[in-house]
DNA sequence: TTATTCAGGATTGGATACATTGTACAATTT
DNA sequence: AAATTGTACAATGTATCCAATCCTGAATAA
């Protein structure tokens, strides 16, 4: 009888996701600026890996529409205009409103207790000002809500928007009026969540995510 | 002094692409069902090509959401369920109204009268019931009215969600009472924006949509 | 009979080699 | 000098090769 521990089996990703994971991250980042070419051979090598396994995390890229694929030239980074974030907080809002109502129906009170753990976590932040933190605790916090939600296919059309715009989201988090704003507001939704007030929660997460829509533009407009 | 004809200079996709359109096609219409196991190297013979080109169109697919990666075990063909063909509807009458509004500001006459071409063809394919014929008229009709826009994500969420459920669409257009009235709403559609009514408009197509899920979700539950 | 082991094939993961295409720039021609 | 051609280099497109892993099923042991 095997008496040892069970290793866990390798259960390594693939190359080609770490490969992905890498290079999307830097896109989202901004550490590849748009325009940037990704070179097969140059990015194969500086990952230690084939071009084959990269090849294929462009193609996913590729079709998360964060690269461009010109014919023959290879894949160049996409830039982002001023439209494109009108569109993508545009698809966000509009899909937000479609899962509340799950989100409300399928809140426990279990979750109400965690989201008010990570916003201690955030007061602290907050208070500290400690906008690296706050960016992430901002994101797991609306992650945490969306994912309430049992509509699968309508949560990955938000994670994908939600993508693009993380890399605007340390601008956002700049602007300390409204980073007060939208701490305040983030308590006031777990409230909303906690009473199941969904009138409530629809009009401040519309407001929320429009404020938000706000300060990004002017963030991105006044970089220029 | 050259005096020829300019060859089309080769501009050939490449492969990838190729097997890409392919495979989605036969997942789109169901020669591919839901469950099967797409080996890569059964599919490279298949098509003639090697491994590499089909793996990164199976990477695109992967992303597209149409297939499933296993761990070492390749992809397979993934299912719809019913709540997947309702969600997709949600989401794309959703989007669809937030195009509306540039839609009928964008639509020329020249819009108008290509429209009307195409309904003159729908009636000949509506009148003698060739359902194939009809699928692709609509498909081309939505397709065209949704392209007047100028919000391109948001145009693309909407495509997305579109191929979806193509395969489902000769399914609906099966129905005999839905694709008379289904045909005489498209009329109105144009009509409505001839007037440039969006109000009426968003209310049609909401409508439209909505019957359309209905048929859909019907035939399906049907073919149980 | 039932459980186990182990060999062999099948399949994916990844690397490398070769082919094709495109670009840059120097050499040449007009 | 301007335009054109040619050539070398660089990058992508595709095929092939090898390794690691997984599955199957026969052979064997309990």
């Amino acid at each position: 009888m095997y008496n040892g521990t069970f290793e866990p089996a390798a259960e390594s990703k693939p190359i080609r996701d770490v490969a992905y994971e890498r290079l999307k991250h830097a896109i989202i980042t901004g550490e590849l600026p748009a325009g940037s070419r990704i070179v097969e051979t140059v990015y194969a090598e500086q990952l230690h890996i084939s071009r084959t396994p990269l090849r294929e995390a462009l193609r996913k890229l590729e079709r998360d529409g964060l690269v461009e694929y010109v014919l023959r030239h290879g894949v160049v980074v996409r830039a982002f205009t001023v439209a494109d974030i009108e569109e993508i907080f545009t698809i966000r809002n509009a899909m937000m409103m479609l899962i509340l109502p799950s989100v409300i129906e399928r809140v426990s009170d279990k979750d109400i207790a965690e989201l008010r753990v990570l916003l201690s976590e955030m007061d602290v932040a907050q208070k500290e000002e400690d906008c690296d933190a706050l960016a992430s605790f901002n994101r797991a916090f609306h992650s945490k809500i969306e994912h309430l939600t049992d509509k699968k296919r309508i949560l990955r059309v938000i994670d994908d928007q939600e993508e693009y715009i993380t890399r605007f989201s340390a601008v956002t988090i700049a602007s300390i009026v409204r980073r007060s704003k939208a701490h305040q507001e983030h308590h006031e939704m777990v409230d909303l969540l906690e009473k199941r007030d969904l009138d409530g929660l629809e009009k401040l997460m519309s407001h929320h995510l429009d404020e938000s829509k706000m300060t990004c533009l002017a963030a991105v407009a006044n970089r220029k």
